[in-house]
DNA sequence: CCTGGTTGGATAGTGTTGCTACCCAATGTT
DNA sequence: AACATTGGGTAGCAACACTATCCAACCAGG
C-alpha cells in the first residue's frame, strides 16, 4: 500500500499523513526506493488511532506522540505502562502548585494509595483549586460520593485489560484512558438530564 | 474599583481584563466619565469564574461566552438552565452523524429519558464511533457499568443545587457542569492507579 | 525508451485562537 | 501645570494543526 491508499482507505488528506508521518505520530514505511514506500495494515490501524486520539480524545499532537510513544515503549508490566500514559497526558499546567491537602485527604478517605507525585493528584488538586476560586467549594460529602464512582470505574477499568499479550493490553490502556473519558462526561451529562427530569417533573 | 485594581486583585493582566470586556465574558463597568469606569465585586467574582472557565475549564472563549449567556439569561427552572448550559457545552463536532444505536440501547437499558436531540446523546453516539475507530469497542458490560456510575454522580449533581434563589442554582448549575468535569477524570485516574496497583502487587 | 503521473521529502503559507502591546485623547491626581 | 491612568481601538504575536507547493526521483503503460 502506498501512501495515497493509506489515506484514502484511512479518510485522511496526503499532506495530513506526511504530517503525521513527520511528527512522529506514524511510523515511516517501509522504503522501496528514494521515492516510494509501502505501509500496511499496521499503519492504518494505527492511523485510526492517531485521529481518534487527536479528535475525540482531544489530544494536541505532542501530547498524542508522548501517549504513544508510551504505547510503543515496551513495557515491562501494565501497571508500569498506565503510569507512563498518565503521566504523558496532560494533568494542570506547569505553573499552579496547588496545595494537595484536601486532595490528599480524599484519597485517605477513599483508602486509596498512589504515587506522592502522581500528575493526577496534582491535576485534581487544580480543579479542586478552580472551584474555590470560582466560589463553588465542593462539599465533602459531594467529592466523597464522586470517588466512590470513580472507583467502581478505575476498577472496572483495570478488570477489563486482557492479560494475554502485554503488548495489547499496553495498547488497551492507553486507547481507554483516554477516549472512554469522553464516554464518560457524556453519560454524565445524560445522567445529570434525567435526574433534573425526575426531580423537576412537569418542567419542559 | 477601577480596571487596575480589579486585574491586580484577580491576578489578572489589565490587558486581559480589555479584552474579555470586548469579548463580553465580563459585563463592562459603570462609566463615571469618558475615561473612566467603576467595577464592583460581582465584577471580581465574574473574572475568577471567567478564568476558571478558560482555564481548568477548559473552555473556548466562544463556548464560555455561550455558557454564560445561559448564566445571565433570566431562568426559569433549574431543569431549563441545565439543559441550556448542556447545549452551550461544546458536544461532538458539528460533523459526524454518527449513529445513535448503541447510544440509545444504553439509555434504555438504564431506564434513562432524555431529550431527543440532547447534545449530550450525540456526543455519547460520537465518542463510541471513536473507539470502535480505534479497534477498541467497549464491551456491553463496560458501558453499563459506566453508566451507572455516571447515574450517581448525575443524582449527586442535581441533588446538590440549592433550592433558594434560582439565578444561585443557575450559577451553581453551570460552574459544577464544567468544573467538576476536571476533578472526575483526575479521580478516574487515580482510581485507575489504585486499583492497577492493587492488582499488579509489587509491580512498581 | 518516452511520457505522464505519483512519491518522499522539504519548505512555506493559512486560518484560528488567546492573548499582548501600543496608541490616543480624555481625564484624574497632585 | 505636570504626570499617570483610563477607556477604547487597532495591530501584532506565538502556538497550533494543518494545507499547498515544489522538486527530483522514480515507476508503469504504451
Amino acid at each position: 500500500m502506498q501512501i495515497s491508499e493509506l489515506a484514502r482507505r484511512a479518510g485522511v488528506p496526503v499532506a495530513t499523513v506526511k504530517y503525521y508521518l513527520r511528527e512522529g505520530l506514524l511510523p515511516p514505511g517501509e522504503l522501496t526506493g528514494a521515492t516510494r514506500a509501502r505501509y500496511g495494515e499496521e499503519h492504518l490501524s494505527r492511523l485510526g488511532l492517531v485521529r481518534a486520539l487527536l479528535g475525540p480524545g482531544g489530544l494536541s499532537v505532542a501530547t498524542a506522540r508522548a501517549v504513544l510513544d508510551a504505547v510503543d515503549t515496551p513495557a515491562t508490566s501494565v501497571h508500569q505502562a498506565l503510569g507512563a500514559a498518565h503521566r504523558a497526558l496532560p494533568g494542570v499546567g506547569p505553573d499552579a502548585p496547588a496545595d494537595l491537602d484536601q486532595a490528599r485527604a480524599l484519597l485517605r478517605r477513599q483508602g486509596w494509595q498512589v504515587a506522592e507525585d502522581s500528575p493526577a493528584l496534582r491535576a485534581l488538586a487544580g480543579a479542586l483549586e478552580a472551584l474555590r476560586a470560582a466560589g463553588s467549594p465542593p462539599s465533602e460529602e459531594l467529592l466523597d460520593r464522586y470517588a466512590e464512582a470513580a472507583g467502581r470505574i478505575g476498577e472496572q477499568d483495570v478488570a477489563a485489560v486482557p492479560t494475554g499479550s502485554l503488548a495489547d493490553a499496553v495498547r488497551f490502556v492507553v486507547v481507554n484512558t483516554v477516549l472512554l473519558e469522553p464516554v464518560l462526561l457524556a453519560l454524565r451529562r445524560l445522567a445529570q438530564e434525567d435526574a433534573s427530569r425526575r426531580r423537576f417533573p412537569g418542567d419542559r
